[in-house]
DNA sequence: TAGAGTGTGTACTATATAGTATACACTTCA
DNA sequence: TGAAGTGTATACTATATAGTACACACTCTA
């Protein structure tokens, strides 16, 4: 039971009803990985693949790349290079925000966006 | 020159100079790693330690284990297990945080965990 | 002046990461 | 009915990570 890789089979077997492109093969030769890793990283045989190839995965399938970095077990190498740069403001906000509900989160998010900070 | 291993020789250099506990044989000892690889560390012969043994080295010098972390080119695990968990949320964040000034973003963190958020 | 303590050079290693390459059995369809 | 396409099993590999083990030359100091 691998989260990332039922969440790639799930996706991709999704759009595979559709449209034929969408076979193992297919999306392994798109992302450039071999069909039989491609078919090992869906089943969890192997662990999830570098960023880099979860990101043309991302791509291929119209998922979110945040999301499926999460479900690898990963964060974005863009993200970590910010907190890296002020470690001591965003490791106290992160954790400051880890036990805050969705809603007012997302409420954060939207007046650190629109307002005048 | 290697950022983190200055750091780490400035800081035990410092402590050095007062209290001798702080040779390089001796904290290798506390923090439980070979003194010779400390000594590589400290000048840039190999990459950063693990994180295990970073939370170690910050303990033995009172330094901020964020901050050292940050110079080895880490972000700290339970931070990025936090992060893991609401990924589209905190992505859209920091993203959005990135460009903030120091200022702003202090007075983001105090609202946050004064606030009623 | 011997012994304890200092930093460091050299050689080696176990484990994880992130895959490749090839071959196989099965299905579809023209 | 044979060619093309499908998913997968097996065996292998290059590179990075995170160190260990031991020996050496030097410096204090009792």
């Amino acid at each position: 039971m691998s989260a990332f890789g039922d969440f790639v089979r799930e996706a991709r077997e999704a759009l595979r009803q559709t449209e034929a492109r969408f076979s193992v093969r297919q999306v392994a030769a798109r992302i450039g990985v071999q069909p039989s890793y491609l078919s090992k990283v869906e089943r969890g045989d192997v662990g999830p693949p570098s960023e880099a190839t979860i990101l043309r995965l991302a791509e291929d399938l119209s998922e979110d790349p945040d999301v499926m970095l999460a479900l690898a077990g990963k964060v974005s190498s863009d993200l970590l290079e910010t907190i890296r740069k002020r470690p001591r403001l965003f490791a106290d906000l992160i954790r400051e925000l880890r036990d805050m509900p969705d809603r007012a989160m997302l409420r954060l998010v939207r007046e650190v966006r629109d307002g005048d900070w």
